[in-house]
RNA sequence: GGGCGAAUGGCGGAACUGGUAGACGCGCACGACUCAAAAUCGUGUUUCGCAAGAAGUGAGAGUUCGAUUCUCUCUUCGCCCA
């Protein structure tokens, strides 16, 4: 027998699916669709085990859909635009249009290689001018509809680089490449007005049943819903100050008030810009960075101002008012009341610059001298020292009742707030879509005029100037607006705005006119099923949800308000660690072990290893393995079936040689199989052996149960578990007296319903029996599910004695007969009372004796 | 500190709606083939026990005839938010 071929095999059918053009996808409204579509991989050299398992995921769902007669969909592009391109440009001189499409072109080629059922003539790249003109559209659509706007806002700034920094790039305050101490610096941006749709994008996660709860309340905390109410603090003092309005959700600790802080941004901050010790202050302010966790664990600064706030529930009162650094001008109102006693970062405050600390909240345990000490009490409990506010209860009733006395004497009102602030969308980048907007001398805004559309990125350019380096090209910024000269904006598009739309793209790529095409978009969307990395709970999947609340907002044409029906976060690649005992990285290449156990340095045997715990895949831990090398040596199928084998899709897999090993011999086990059933079917008869076509017709059908089942629930590795119980029933049964007709039938069945995993193999195995490649999914015989022997357990007070076989359907009597036979189960009741018995008609008794 | 989730053999993991815990794979052991090894095939493999049997799903309680599954408390780990 000769041996299964998977290099020449594997090839055979990813020509033929090319050819045959097998997974083209068609409009057909009569048709049901299903979009199937997996997050698209940024092209940053070649493709790691997690696109492998990304994909794979996507592929299995997709082929199965479409066996079961749905339309699919199902394709792939490239989030093409980004930093990387412009590091490796720098650094390896090559355009980033180069380097970017070198990596796409490698990538490609081993996507190809594991097989996906991908309509490749739908492929995009968002770097290409045919993409990125369309969002240049949309931008200028959102502009005019009121959805974007430019503000004065903070940025992390690398004073070394001359560029702004994204928060994951600042590392412990300093800037990740020129490791500069990162300054605050407020420069012009655009933003996307999503905070607009706040209330609306919390509430529709109510209707998004098939996304992962997780994601959900991830989300729903980002955009941060909280209740309060905002409070006017009457202000007296040197300047012409009246008032300061702040909002907190925590009205009910009013008495506890100390001092009023406000942002160094506010407003009144206009009064003390000339005050040298103010301008210290500020520039002290700017070294702390943007982030909430970083305001929050960093020491907490202020400066006095002459300035005094009066309690409005406690007019007797007056506290000092500070500019502190924790206040940020765009949360509330860039202003806050005090109170140390029950919030942490005032409590750290009040004791930095003596103020007092007025306990207002007790615990109910507690009596009414509780007073609270270094740490902020925030627990739930009773109100004290507060005068008429005095014994409610916290939160229940505090909070409510406060804000009824704060809008009866009108110093305020209830308020809804959010969390999610509107999104900054420029980046001082050349790699990235151009924003079509114009200024002239004055520094008015233009739009571009749509027929000016596109703006092209510059081809040469100097990427070593340092800033943005559209901002030394002189001559393409050049543009005459209504016969006004202009000068083009410099800032690029943030990436996650062309992946926030480019699942639409999809539906149409090659429109030539429109991002999408309205009938296209109409039938296609939403995608059915979205696939991919649970790192973009927040951010990514947020921005797409807010795009096409942006794209249908006063657009009468198109309705559709959710992205993705349904969402799957897989989990990651994980691979265990390796160090030398210098500390430095070892890559599961450079080790060796004899014994398995203890690992050594494969250039320095003397050397030892120590293995470390699984972690993520990551090339700065060197646990990477590389996908292109496991399919050279094991085969797209044998790479498909372990990345999905070893656990379940959502969490982390750990990958394993012995595992690879045990998928690749499989694939060889099958094929061998697959040769001896190809041979009985040839040598069989039509003659009929009852009892064996049965059992095998019972065990398809119940496979294929299995399978409906775990493929709808992506269990796809007790799946792999159901395709080796399938194995090894088929090696028992390959001895066996079989019909022939019966063999065909339901071997025909076990393969297709394999090979949405292993379709290479599978494909050949039709062929090589002759049998037609295009099937449908089967459909299952239920009155071949139904056993006719059932296994009853026998407990006896709820511990089990042991299993006797019945008639499917046999009632209690007749079990509690053939129990009273069975001597080894009938010895625990000989002489005893029975207090009760349950029954589980097919399943189960349970005798419940009196002692 | 708050929220969410997880914990099952030597390992990865399975178990429908509360009804036979440990499917399947890895590893290991023994056996067959071989001069030998690899590969392959077969058998076994939760723990204790020769056996009969008993215990057993992170720990402890509870509900139930019956709990890996439901409730409470605790421990550890992971993720998110602060």
């Amino acid at each position: 027998m000769e041996r299964y071929n998977f290099k020449k095999t594997e090839k055979k059918w990813q020509d033929f699916w090319v050819k045959n053009k097998t997974f083209k996808s068609k409009m057909d409204p009569n048709q049901k669709k299903f979009y199937c579509l997996e997050m698209f991989p940024y092209p940053s050299g070649k493709i790691h085990m997690g696109h492998v398992r990304n994909y794979t995921i996507g592929d299995v769902l997709s082929r199965y859909k479409a066996m079961n007669g749905f339309n699919v969909l199902h394709p792939m592009g490239w989030d093409s635009f980004g930093m990387p391109a412009e590091n490796a440009a720098r650094e390896n001189d090559l355009h980033p249009k180069e380097w970017t499409e070198k990596n796409i072109s490698v990538m490609k080629t081993q996507l190809k290689s594991l097989g996906l059922s991908i309509d490749w003539d739908r492929e995009i790249s968002t770097c290409d001018e045919e993409y990125y003109k369309h969002q240049q559209l949309f931008f200028i659509e959102m502009y005019e509809k009121g959805l974007i706007y430019r503000k004065e806002n903070y940025v992390n700034w690398d004073p070394v680089d001359q560029t702004v920094l994204a928060n994951e790039q600042v590392i412990d305050g300093k800037g990740w490449r020129s490791g500069a101490i990162v300054e605050r610096k407020k420069l012009n941006q655009w933003f996307f007005n999503i905070s607009k749709f706040s209330e609306t994008l919390l509430e529709n996660l109510n209707d998004l049943d098939n996304w992962p709860k997780k994601v959900k309340i991830m989300q729903a905390n980002w955009i941060g819903k909280s209740f309060g109410c905002e409070i006017n603090f009457k202000i007296d003092g040197d300047f012409p100050v009246n008032k300061i309005k702040c909002f907190t959700t925590r009205p009910d600790t009013l008495f506890g008030f100390s001092f009023l802080a406000v942002s160094v941004d506010h407003p009144i901050s206009k009064f003390y810009e000339k005050d040298p010790n103010f301008k210290k202050f500020k520039l002290a302010c700017s070294k702390t960075g943007t982030t909430e966790e970083s305001i929050a664990q960093g020491e907490k600064i202020g400066f006095k101002t002459n300035l005094f706030a009066t309690n409005p529930l406690n007019e007797s009162e007056r506290v000092p008012v500070y500019f502190a650094n924790f206040v940020l001008m765009d949360y509330g109102f860039g202003a806050v009341f005090g109170c140390p006693g029950h919030d942490q970062r005032d409590m750290d405050f009040a004791i930095k610059y003596n103020l007092p600390i007025k306990t207002v909240v007790k615990p109910i345990e507690e009596n009414d001298n509780f007073k609270v000490k270094n740490e902020a009490y925030t627990g739930s409990g009773i109100i004290i020292n507060s005068k008429f506010l005095n014994g409610l209860k916290v939160p229940e009733e505090s909070i409510i009742e406060t804000i009824k006395v704060v809008e009866e004497k009108k110093i305020g009102k209830k308020t809804i707030n959010f969390r999610l602030k509107d999104w900054g969308v420029s980046r001082q980048r050349y790699w990235g879509c151009p924003i079509p907007m114009a200024y002239d001398k004055e520094g008015k805004v233009y739009p571009i005029p749509k027929e000016n559309l596109p703006i092209k990125l510059p081809e040469k350019i100097n990427l070593k100037a340092k800033g943005n380096p559209l901002d030394h090209e002189s001559e393409w910024r050049k543009i005459k607006i209504n016969g006004i000269d202009c000068l083009k904006e410099t800032d690029t598009l943030d990436t996650f705005v062309d992946s926030s739309w480019y699942f639409l793209r999809f539906c149409s790529p090659t429109d030539k006119k429109y991002g999408f095409d309205y009938d296209a978009v109409k039938y296609w969307m939403p995608v059915d099923q979205y696939i991919g990395g649970v790192e973009h709970a927040i951010l990514h999947l947020l921005y797409s949800r807010f795009f096409m609340q942006a794209i249908t907002y006063k657009n009468e044409n198109f309705s559709l308000k959710e992205p993705f029906e349904s969402l799957f976060t897989q989990g990651m690649v994980c691979h265990e660690t390796y160090k030398d005992n210098n500390n430095n990285w070892l890559s599961p290449d450079e080790i060796d072990t004899k014994d398995g156990k203890n690992y050594f340095v494969k250039s320095n045997p003397n050397k030892k290893v120590i293995v470390g715990p699984p972690e993520s895949m990551s090339k700065s831990k060197k646990n990477t393995i590389d996908p292109a090398k496991m399919i050279e040596n094991y085969g797209a199928d044998a790479v498909r079936l372990f990345i999905l084998s070893d656990s379940p899709p959502e969490k982390d897999v750990q990958w394993s040689e012995q595992g690879m090993l045990a998928s690749f011999k499989f694939i060889q086990k099958f094929w061998m199989i697959n040769s001896q059933i190809k041979e009985k079917i040839q040598n069989s008869t039509t003659d009929s052996n009852e009892e064996e076509d049965i059992k095998l017709a019972k065990f398809t059908n119940q496979l294929i149960d299995k399978m409906n089942n775990n493929l709808e629930k992506f269990n796809y590795n007790v799946i792999i578990a159901n395709m080796h119980e399938t194995y090894n029933f088929l090696i028992k049964i390959i001895d066996k007296k079989i019909n022939k007709k019966a063999l065909i039938e339901n071997y025909k069945k076990i393969l297709i319903i394999m090979s949405p995993i292993i379709p290479h193999i599978i494909n050949e195995c039709f062929e090589v029996n002759k049998f037609d490649i295009n099937q449908n999914w089967p459909s299952i015989d239920k009155s071949q599910l139904v056993e006719e022997i059932s296994n009853i357990v026998v407990q006896i007070g709820g511990k089990k004695k042991g299993v006797i076989k019945a008639k499917i359907d046999s009632d209690e009597k007749t079990i509690m007969e053939l129990i009273s036979k069975a001597d080894k189960i009938n010895k625990y009741l000989i002489n005893k009372d029975i207090n009760k018995i349950f029954f589980v008609k097919n399943r189960l008794i349970n005798i419940v004796l009196n002692d």
